[in-house]
DNA sequence: GTACGTGCAAAGGTTTTGCATTACA
DNA sequence: TGTAATGCAAAACCTTTGCACGTAC
C-alpha cells in the first residue's frame, strides 16, 4: 500500500479501504461490487466516495476504467497494457496479455494524435456454452 | 431500403425513417441523436420506437451497438468487420477500416467460443489538438 | 490550519417498461 | 384479422453534484 503515498492523493481509509479491494483483483469489479465489498469493513461508505476515488485513481493513472461491458463502467486494477475478452451472455471478463502491436496507419489521414488502444474480445465462456446446451 | 424487406421486422415508416437516416451515416450517431433528426420528419416518434427499433436490428445484425463512448450507446450501420478511433476529448469517432487478424491464442485455456472482436483506438483530433494548444 | 475527502440526498442523463392504441402484413 | 409496433409517461438504472461536516497532511 506504501506505494500509493506519492500520487497526490490523502490516503484515507475508505481510500485504502477500496485500493485494498482492487489490488490483485482480476473481476474487473463495478463500482456497485466496489461499493459492495468495502462497506463491509466501512458501514458508512458511499457512492459518491467510490466514484470519486475510482475517478482520482482513473485520472492519476492508477487503475483503468473499462467500457466494454455496455451495462457499467468496471475497473482494472492491472495498468500494463493489456486486453481484453467478455462473455456476451454472463458479462465475465478476463484479461488477454498479450501485446498485439495494432497501429492506425497515418495513410488513412486522420491527423489524430493515438494515445493508445484496446482490444475487446466477445465470446461466450465455458459455462455459459454449457448452460445453452442443456 | 428494399434490403430490409426480409429482415423479419414490420417495415413501419418511423423504421424506415431510421434506417434511412443511418444508412451511410458515419458519424455513431446516439440513440438521441437519432431521435432528433428523425423526429423532424414524424413529430410523434418517441424514445420507446428508437430504442426499440434500434434493439431490433441489431439482434439481427443489420447495425452495431457500439460502447466506445463510455456516456452513451453509439450506433453504427456498417457491419462489416472493421475498428474505431474515438477523440477523448469530443468523442468523435473515424472508422478504422483495416481487418488486424487479431486472436486469443487457445494455449491461454479460457475456452471460450469467440465470437468477435473489436479494436478501440484513442486519441486526440485534429480540431481538439489545436484548441489545446492555444 | 487548510485544503481536500466524506457522506447524504437529490438531481441528471440514458435506457427500459407497462399499457392502451394503432397499423403492418 | 392478428400480431407486432407505436407513443406516452413513469420508472429503473448508473453516475454526478451540492453542501455541510470531518480529517489527512
Amino acid at each position: 500500500m506504501n506505494k500509493y503515498r506519492n500520487i497526490g492523493l490523502k490516503l484515507t481509509p475508505q481510500r485504502l479501504a477500496i485500493l485494498g479491494y482492487l489490488e490483485g483483483n482480476k473481476e474487473h469489479p463495478s463500482a456497485e461490487e466496489i461499493f459492495r465489498a468495502v462497506s463491509e469493513k466501512y458501514p458508512t461508505m458511499s457512492f459518491a466516495t467510490v466514484y470519486n476515488t475510482l475517478a482520482a485513481l482513473s485520472k492519476k493513472g492508477n487503475i483503468l476504467e473499462l467500457t466494454i461491458d455496455p451495462d457499467k463502467r468496471r475497473y482494472d486494477p492491472n495498468t500494463e497494457n493489456h486486453n481484453h475478452l467478455i462473455c456476451i451472455s454472463c458479462k465475465k471478463i478476463v484479461d488477454i496479455c498479450l501485446d498485439y502491436k495494432v497501429v492506425v496507419p497515418e495513410s488513412l489521414g486522420y491527423d489524430f494524435e493515438i494515445t493508445g488502444n484496446h482490444i475487446e474480445f466477445y465470446g461466450i465462456c465455458p459455462a455459459c456454452k454449457q448452460q445453452k446446451a442443456v
